[in-house]
DNA sequence: CCGATATATGTAGCAAAATTACAGTATTTC
DNA sequence: GAAATACTGTAATTTTGCTACATATATCGG
């Protein structure tokens, strides 16, 4: 919690002296964590140890360290929490909100993802014969962003999300091919069926998709994100953008493992589009 | 300016040994801000006046000082600052990076938005026959999500992705509709012509585009953001994530507008997809 | 290429700040 | 009202950060 907040909290559970040095302190935080031990406690006029010791009861390990955590609660309101969109907000504020708590859903993400097992994606996919990319509705996205990213590698890769071209390329499919199949609940059955029968053909299935769900146990590796979510009345959006960057992370993980000469195609396959751009201006 | 962004800026006006500390405090600011200045000094393997004049160099009074600059800067907009992967980076370093980076474009893309624009696009939005959004490459993944949340609003919504059926539709456009062109640069060439036609026709075309590009000219409308990126090698990722969550940004606005008894549906079009899932078990 | 100047880095000592131990004072409780 | 407990302040100790100076490294003009 904010220790701002704590310190207006706990007013009542502080003694005489104590509370002295609250009361200078909620008056004027930028001073108080700009000054010295000394000088607070001359401003409340008490002792030095009794500031000290009034800095151990908010649980901080010292003068020093309750100023970092003044100094961290003072800074402009809580950042990255996710607050939710109210009837009567302005575009200001909704607009606000929503990048906020994408970006806290970002950070839950990030937490929650193991790396180990995104290193076995990683090796599995610079294995891969070819790749598959599945996802249906929204996570068709996700899946088409997969597309455009691994196919300037220059290697077999394809993308679908429709139920029935998934199901037709996963019976041609075999031994060392990977497919990737997308699902933020990870209980769309049709999903559920592919990666059964990928899995039925040797083909590897790597899923994203939510912990413990079906999917994940049809898969034999598994990317799953704890995003918390608002699924209500606002659009599934957190996980899908999680998601996004994972996929960002797989190809930069891959391009990495393929070493410098690999990255030479990228700048062709870059250059090879530049033709049918305007050519930026020089100013 | 944010102090971590700060020191991530100015790393090449440092010398050697100041590098060194701006490394390891960029490494983990949450531990610099918890160490003394002697284990600083230590983990950056340079003398303890160094980190000082580090400090000072940052316009601070010290290394106190210096501290809760940089706490606050951690606690404050962004903690994240936008890192390049490395060529030795593990998949936990890269793994953080990527997603790190990811938020601190949210956040630079949020704070270049302008939210009047915003609201004036969901009003332009509310009021349209027709809706359609065009993308194309990387940018159509944006244009298929846009599609996925508008389409559960029960109005008329297109999506194409592909030049000749954007023509088409164009043309088949009158007053009323409205297209949305969804591109990073705004220098793709066919959009541009799109959004030429369009206006010819009277439709009102909004984009999601650079700002000054020719495809901004061409439109009624521009949401532009300035999102830093780095295009070289690694993917334009950034662009397109801070493009989701605008659409996110505009599809709540438009939910907002039109009011409760509209949030119903939503629901309804969330019940309908129900039976094609798993049930969720009951723990 | 060399010496001179400027810049960068480290060492050691010093000043200050914070913490601890202890002692005195107020407060509560029986 | 006395003993116990909790509170507060003084003084000593330790830790921390800073300054002055010395050494090393780099830069530049001749």
């Amino acid at each position: 919690m904010n220790t701002l907040e704590k310190i207006q909290k706990s007013l009542d559970s502080f003694s005489k002296s104590e509370r002295k040095v609250a009361e200078v302190i909620l008056a004027s935080p930028q001073t108080a964590i700009h000054s010295s031990i000394a000088a607070l406690a001359k401003m409340a006029d008490v002792s030095e140890p009794t500031v000290n010791r009034f800095c151990r009861r908010l649980d901080t390990k010292g003068f020093p360290d309750f100023k970092l955590h003044l100094a961290q609660s003072l800074a402009n309101g809580t950042p990255y929490v996710n607050r939710h969109v109210d009837e009567d907000d302005g575009p200001d504020a909704y607009t606000s909100k929503i990048f906020e708590s994408s970006m806290a859903c970002l950070d839950a993400a990030k937490s929650s993802l193991d790396t180990q097992t995104v290193n076995r994606a990683v090796d599995v996919l610079t294995q891969a014969n070819k790749i598959s990319f599945f996802g249906l509705g929204a996570s068709s996205s996700v899946a088409h962003d997969a597309l455009n990213k691994f196919f300037r590698f220059n290697i077999p890769v394809q993308c679908f999300d429709d139920i029935l071209m998934q199901r037709m390329s996963c019976i041609n499919s075999g031994e060392g091919d990977v497919i990737v199949l997308i699902s933020h609940t990870g209980r769309t059955k049709s999903l559920v069926e592919i990666a059964t029968l990928a899995r039925e053909n040797d083909a590897t299935v790597i899923s994203l998709t939510a912990k413990d769900s079906p999917l994940a146990r049809e898969s034999n590796l598994v990317l799953s994100m704890d995003v918390p979510e608002d699924t209500d009345i606002y659009m599934p959006m957190a996980s899908r953008l999680a998601q996004l960057v994972l996929v960002d992370v797989l190809a930069t993980g891959f391009t990495l493992r393929r070493g410098i000469k690999f990255r030479e195609n990228l700048k062709k396959v870059k250059e090879s589009i530049k033709d049918s751009r305007f050519e930026k201006p020089n100013f």
